[in-house]
This record gives C-alpha cells, structure tokens and sequence, in this order.
DNA sequence: CGATGCTTTGACGAACTTCAACGCGGGTGG
DNA sequence: CCACCCGCGTTGAAGTTCGTCAAAGCATCG
C-alpha cells in the first residue's frame, strides 16, 4: 500500500510556499539559495499523498530511507516493546522532522502513525549527502536541528525526571501552546489530537491520572477542556505550575519552546 | 585559570594510538584518511591539561566553541534551574562526546564538571565547518552520532516515564557495565565514579531510594558494591529485571548499548 | 583527631497506579 | 433517521511505591 509515490513536479512559486512554513525551510533557503539550486531541491522533496488517521509513515525496524517533515496534520512516534507494549516518543505537529533517530542504526526504531488526515514532505537520507557538495549549509543546519532535539530531550528529561503528575501535564500543555503558536495558530485554544492514554504513555502517566488533571486544571479555572478542544484561560497560571519547583524549560521537545532563549540574537 | 592551551604537536604514531579508542576516531580514520590529512585532523584537536576532581570543563551559559571527547576519567553534565536545582543530565566515559546540545544555540546549556582526574580532547567547531570539505565524511560522521544520542535519548526517556525505581537501577548498571565493556574494560567489575545522589538525580529518584536498592540487589545476591567499587555477579538477573516489563533496551545514552539491536547486520 | 560530607537505615505519609464501573459520543447498520 | 454498540474518557475506592524526615555510621581530608 504504502508503495513509494514518484515526486511530482512542482513550480518554483508553489514550492517556495510550500516550504516557507515548514522546517525544511530552513534547511534550506536561509543558506542564500539561487532559484536554479531551489530548484535542485525541489527535485529531492517529495510529496506523498496524504495520509488517513491511523495510516504508517513507517513501521518500526524499516530500514531507514528518508527524513519526513509533518505539512500538516500531526504524528505520532512509539516504540513497541518485546512483550507488546507501546511507548510514545513523540507527538510531531506541522514543520517538526521525524526520522532523526534512524540515522545511525539506518533502521527505524519507532513507527510513525498519523493522529489524523496528515501531509509530509519526504527528503531522502542518501540525497542529502549527494547534495552536500553544492549545498554545504544542509547538513550543518542538519546538525543544528538535530542538537535542539537532544536539547529538547534533556529537558523532557528533567520534567520525567522528578515532577509531580500536575508540573508534567502543565508543561506538556504549555509545550503545545507554544508549538502552535509559532506556527501562527492560537496557543490558547486549539485541538490536542491525541488520546489521552497517548499523553499519559508519553509523560509517563496512567490515563486516569492524565484524566484528572485536566479535570481539576478546569476546576481551577484554567483552562477548559472538551473532549479534544482545549481553550487555555490563564497560560500564566499553567506557567506557574510548570515552574513550580525548577527551570521553566517546559519541554523543548520536536521544534518546540527553545529551553534557555536568552542569548539575543545580536 | 581555564585558558585555553595552545595544542601541542604530537607525532603521528602517538596520534593514532591516542584516538584510537575514542569516539573522535569515528570521526576520522574510518572515512580512508591519508597520512596528511591527519596531520590536518592532528593540528585542530587540542589536547588540555588533565581535569581535577571538581573542575569544571565548560560552565552552563558560556558560549560554545567545541566539542570535547573524554580520553580518561568521567565528566558529569548538569543544569543548574533557575531556583538552584540541579539536574544532572549525562556521565560520559572515555571514548564519549560532549556538547553536542550546545550546537543549537551556540551556549552551553549544562555545565560539565570532572568527577575524578580526567584528560579530553577538544575539537573547536568552526573547525569542523572549515575542514568539512577535506574531509566531507567528517559532519556526516557527526550527524550519525547525533542521532544515536537521540536514540538513546528516547530509551532513557521511557525508561524515565514508566519504570520502577528497581528496574531503572538495574538499567541504569546494565549501561554502565555495556559502556566499560565497549571500551574493554571489565564489565562485571568497574568504578562508579558518580555519587549517589547524582545517580538518583539523573534517574529520578531520592538517594535513600537508590541506596535502597543498591542494598537489595547485595541482599539479592546479583551484586556487591563497597562505596564506589561494583562488582556484577549475576548480570542475567539484573538484565531480567531491568527488562522485566518492557523492551531491553537498557538506556543507550552516550555511546551506550544499542537500544534496539535485533537486526543481525547482514 | 576532629570535622565534614556521603551513605545507609527506619518510620511515616503523600502521590500515583490499579481495579472497577459508569457516562458519553461517534459510527454503523437496520 | 434512529438505535445500538464500541471505544474513549471520567470518577471513585483501595493498594503500593517512593519521597520526606530524622538520625546514625563511616570514609576522606585538613
């Protein structure tokens, strides 16, 4: 089913706006690219067709071929274990990357499913070493946005670590907020397109408990929070309850919420 | 006092044993490097003055120049919170990277400290830029480290989310004893140089937990440990323990075990 | 030799998981 | 168009694990 689609062909405008809002973007443009070398990469991109709620990108164990960038829609990554059991990695909204951990096994070792109707971008591994040649920055700005995962992931760390069950889903709605709002979207109301047992896998929950932090966040007035539609009343008070007893480093996970932006860009 | 130390030049036998067994080596020698190329490889690593116990080989906030390799010793990587906490995010052993997360931001966003004497290799990173297009495979060679520090980064993270504080130790020596053994060291015999407490701070747990389970495992018979030195008696037990309800995958942080390593390379 | 910091041990309480049952909403088939 | 059904979400009660508090033992260092 999930055969390999031929790229379709584009124009030099529709591509531009095509990546403007995507991460891929500044995988690319930044360096100064010509039009005739963006023209180059578009040749590389691929455009899948989009995928359907509950449809792999990848299984795990696939041998690795690509990197994907979410268009729109979002994605989940997990891990099935040995006995069956699943753990979530990732949840990946528009303009984040997937595929990173894959590249040093050559193997996938999560699988990729769609939360709902999603499109991707494809960027095949084996070209972004073929292209590095006319386009040096790539795999700098590769090695860039691979650095903010490892960031992002200490940071999780730290909040798996040793916060209580209300720091944890207050950072993990503030992370949200604050992906989707640089994406231009309201990081006060929006769509949390996964379960709730998802969230309680990936922050390392039961669903009752997730469940009933969101029940006492509405008694307290903070947010309301309607199957999956949450509209954020007070941010800053979700703020104080992720900061409560550390670093405000909310997450930082996927493209999301620097973890320590104080260095102004001069 | 951290001045850094003008690089001395070593000859070229001595440069080869000497990176042979670090991680930098794979950075390096695999990709068919000539004589003189490593000549150019010799003159940008700069080798520093050992490291004492308690000193410090980059402070958290300060701006980014290298990556660092350990060649002897181990270093702790932590992050200081903005109410004073710590939290410790990596011990590295010899043959280990640090840095890699300060890439991004071109600050580093832990401190790294010496846990007892150690030595390091530093490799300024505008270097690596300037030398990519001798050397082409060299940020390629970055790029598969980078990920495997996600990848582990994701097993530490399930292991955080949804572990037991038994299983989380027995994980936790399981890597410990994998990383010695891949340098070959003895891996049912070795030195804990981290303290107690930053074991249960980098594990999520209080130190009277973790001194709690180090007890068991003694009563248990599966090991001995005397302050510092650790002695694995049963490595089997520990792995069904630390395995006991989910996938092996054992951490796989810092150049540790595979995560998940079932594919017989073919 | 005393001081200090790290480790260990015990008792207690809080937080979260587990188990169980119910409600709600969306999708499907009649 | 309606009714049923199934999965997801919510809520309550009981059980367990682990963190907190307190105190004592022990190595290291001045």
């Amino acid at each position: 089913m999930s055969a390999a689609q031929p790229h379709k062909v584009v124009s030099l405008a529709e591509f531009k706006a095509a990546c403007q809002s995507c991460s891929l973007f500044q995988l690319c443009l930044p360096m100064g690219i010509a039009d005739n070398e963006l023209a180059l990469l578009d040749k590389i991109i691929r455009r899948r067709r989009p995928l359907k709620r509950g449809e792999h990108l990848y299984q795990q164990g696939h041998s690795f071929q690509s990197l994907y960038a979410v268009r729109s829609g979002s994605i989940k990554t997990y891990a099935t274990t040995e006995d069956g059991r699943e753990q979530v990695t990732g949840f990946h909204l528009p303009g984040e990357l997937l595929g990173l951990d894959a590249i040093c096994t050559e193997r996938h070792g999560c699988a990729a499913v769609a939360l709902e109707t999603c499109t991707v971008c494809e960027l095949p591994y084996d070209q972004v070493d073929r292209l590095n040649e006319f386009l040096p920055g790539l795999q700098q700005q590769l090695v860039r946005m691979m650095s903010r995962e490892i960031l992002g992931g200490q940071a999780l760390l730290a909040l798996l670590g040793k916060r209580s069950a209300e720091e944890r889903l207050a950072a993990y709605l503030l992370n949200l907020s604050g992906r989707f709002q640089r994406r231009g979207l309201s990081g006060t109301e929006f769509i949390m397109s996964m379960s709730r047992t998802d969230i309680g896998n990936y922050m390392g929950l039961a669903v009752e408990t997730v469940s009933r932090m969101f029940t006492r966040f509405q008694e307290m007035g903070i947010l309301s929070v309607r199957r999956k539609h949450v509209v954020v009343h007070q941010p800053e008070r979700l703020r104080a309850i992720a900061c409560q007893s550390g670093g405000c480093t909310v997450l930082g996970r996927a493209g999301a919420a620097l973890p320590q932006t104080e260095t102004k860009n001069g």
